[in-house]
DNA sequence: TTGACAATGGCACTCAGTGCCATATAATTC
DNA sequence: GAATTATATGGCACTGAGTGCCATTGTCAA
């Protein structure tokens, strides 16, 4: 399915973004209208709403892009592996794909600057959680069980990614480690 | 400060809250509209504005209440206090005050029922999980330990929540003992 | 080339959210 | 108790988000 509409449509796509993250950095997210990003993108605003649910959706459906996968790596762990395990492959999966896309780090800039864009990004967050809580449930785990790896999942992925943020590059499978062990010492005492 | 105006501020808020709840139980989330509810409190849509900053905060305005009393508790810990010991006392706190306010359960119910509303309730959620990573942070600990135990407190307080909605009520202090015993299980292992 | 199908643009509409100002009600002062 | 000052409210008007509808354009297949 690589014909010339599906291109057009990647193109398109990419021009919305493209405009919008520009205009984000520059007029900043609140001063920044639809109409405007549509315009920069050469496009009408009905197009717009065509591609992104809304301004919002900009900065989260990086995000759900990987939701996908992030779900699969789960359930693809065979019926025996420790949870640990399940996690570490998930975080370094997931990581390492989302890292790789160009436009995540001025997306995190953006949600760095405005609390707005922080929020909405924090929202998909959440929303991922849910998925991953729930993938860990189709696994035969306990909804306690569920719920907690789901947090301590998205708090690794946040938590390397903060750290991929700031330092520029960082080992994502040492990471991942780091931050199991330090959990399991924190939790450990007391 | 419990002067006319402030006992009359208290009224009206309360009316805003209980016409939403009742209208979103009935007509349903996205179907009801700020004036609806405006029409129902008996006030104008204009003052609905001036007590919720939007529709999505009449969930939202609950959780938060409660921010500042979780972050207090997580900075009162002693300094050599474990961890665990501050994330057990928070949560049981916590969980045990927003279990008291009677809206809690039907405001739950209402998140179960329409996705609109569980987002903005996850997108609550999600930023005060950043609260408390910035109390776990003002501990003095590193910022991967704040990431990490934010997010297994906001895990605790949702497992704990789902079983309290869903089992009528729950034994808060040992769902947390439960919680923390289930994290270290499956943690360990692997 | 023609006909089916998808993408786009433009229009109009509802609703969220906000600034502004006039009015009414409470608190304060004399 | 009357006058004054704050504060809460209501109404109006405006911008912007998001959506349904339809005419138009461009793409694909026969």
């Amino acid at each position: 399915m690589s014909s010339l509409q599906a291109r057009k449509q990647e193109l398109v796509r990419d021009a919305i973004w493209d405009a919008a993250i520009e205009l984000f950095l520059v007029k900043g997210f609140d001063e920044t209208t639809v109409e405007d990003i549509a315009a920069g993108a050469g496009v009408s605003r009905r197009t717009f709403f065509r591609y992104f649910a809304s301004k919002n959706d900009l900065l989260g459906q990086g995000i759900m892009e990987y939701a996908g996968a992030l779900r699969e790596t789960i359930l693809a762990c065979p019926a025996g592996c420790p949870a640990t395990q399940v996690v570490r492959e998930a975080v370094s999966r997931v990581a390492a794909q989302y890292a790789a896309i160009p436009r995540t780090k001025q997306i995190m800039r953006i949600a760095e600057l405005y609390p707005a864009a922080r929020a909405a990004q924090l929202s998909r967050t959440a929303e991922l959680q849910e998925l991953v809580r729930e993938a860990f449930a189709g696994r035969g785990m306990s909804g306690v069980e569920a719920g907690l790896l789901a947090g301590v999942t998205l708090a690794l992925l946040s938590v390397i990614f903060r750290a991929w943020f700031a330092a520029g590059a960082t080992d994502i499978g040492r990471a991942v480690e780091e931050g199991l062990g330090t959990l399991r010492r924190v939790l450990g005492a007391g």
